[in-house]
DNA sequence: AGCAATGCATTGGTTTCTTATGTATCTTTG
DNA sequence: CAAAGATACATAAGAAACCAATGCATTGCT
């Protein structure tokens, strides 16, 4: 089962910050494959998707990027800066509260496990 | 605090949904009032947005609608379909399970209050 | 009378994702 | 060793879903 593309929607910034907050640098590939091995391939991220929004939050200085060579493969690296560790935060306790305000709206047990 | 409007792309169908099964049969502006109550004005559901995603519902006839009129004004409420109710259970119960996976990925301890 | 609230709806624009494509390197396998 | 698959980056065109703004009309309050 992979969820539906619309759940994904808001929530893929958040993924990523978050992965970077616990591993410190990665890159886009390693991004994708860690996250469809945590979730057990529910959640898929394209790269269509995910290289966009790395972009973009180079671009908002939530991120440093650095390159590294094995052999002629380039690996381009994404760490947080402090802003986007702040903004990491933000973001995680934003989802937090929004989780558990559509647990008591959906009357929905999350923790069914 | 007004959650940022990502996080209400991709859900607010199953909020409709939900809805229109505890409480039968409801009308739009309804529909925005008990979101609003329910959630302590944290989410906020617009019109702009609203409407469309009712006619999408009764488009795809998992709701059906007859309209009442109080005095000159109409209102049109809607009701869940023999198959909008499938569709309400199978929406809130994915929903259910990506927060559950959310909850994993993001080690977010959602029962806070 | 005038303003806020109720109640429907549409339009134009933006954001965010999908699908498809492109380029290139490295690894595995027949 | 050739082909295929995995690794690794990126962009472009289009769709989906929402926001902000606007419009129209009725009702209630002051």
């Amino acid at each position: 089962m992979i969820y539906s593309s619309e759940l994904i929607k808001g929530t893929l910034k958040t993924i990523v910050l978050k992965l970077l907050e616990d591993n410190n640098r990665m890159y886009g590939y390693e991004i994708t494959q860690r996250v469809k091995e945590l979730t057990f391939d529910k959640i898929q991220i394209t790269e269509g998707a995910l290289y966009p929004t790395l972009h973009v939050l180079e671009e908002d200085g939530l991120v440093t990027t650095d390159l590294e060579y094995n052999g002629k493969r380039v690996r381009k690296y994404y760490t947080l800066s402090p802003e986007g560790k702040n903004k990491t935060k933000e973001k995680v306790s934003e989802l937090a509260d929004f989780m558990n305000t559509m647990k008591f709206l959906l009357d929905i047990n999350t923790q069914t496990a």
